[in-house]
DNA sequence: CCTATGACTGGTC
DNA sequence: TGACCAGCCATAG
């Protein structure tokens, strides 16, 4: 895993991207699981957080679907096509109607360790 | 410095 | 099933 570092100082969008970093590829995050976790205000700054990602990012973004399971539509377009053959490559399934099992694939969370050090752990 | 502008969610009607 | 609404932070121009 990556360096949790002090999150709790860090901004919140810092703190959406560290989450994000550690699911793992073949699983799925929801914006809204990701903003608990990264203690956000509201799941939007999760997407608001994506939305300003650098082209190159190694930042896992595809891993972060709605709570419904889908793929979030985005002003620009075409990065819709690439986040699901992205999922699609860890071995993501995607329903006939263009959700994803979020029973069997949403991810279990951050590591116990990484979110003590990350000090996101504390209430 | 001020405004517009985004990858969302849960509750209510 | 929809449709509508409040809540919210960083960045660009």
């Amino acid at each position: 895993m990556d360096k949790p570092g002090n999150l709790v100082d860090a901004s919140v969008y810092e703190r959406i991207e560290a989450v994000v970093r550690q699911v793992p590829a073949g699983r799925v995050a929801t914006y809204g699981q990701v903003g608990r976790i990264a203690r956000a205000a509201s799941p939007r700054q999760v997407g608001y957080a994506m939305a300003t990602l650098a082209p190159g990012t190694t930042v896992p973004w595809h891993r972060v679907l709605n709570s419904r399971g889908m793929v979030s539509a985005r002003g620009g377009g075409g990065g819709e096509a690439r986040q699901r053959a992205l999922l699609a490559a860890e071995g993501v399934v995607f329903d006939a109607r263009g959700r994803v099992d979020l029973g069997r694939y949403a991810w279990d969370g951050p590591d116990w360790a990484w979110l003590w050090e990350s000090g996101l752990a504390r209430s």
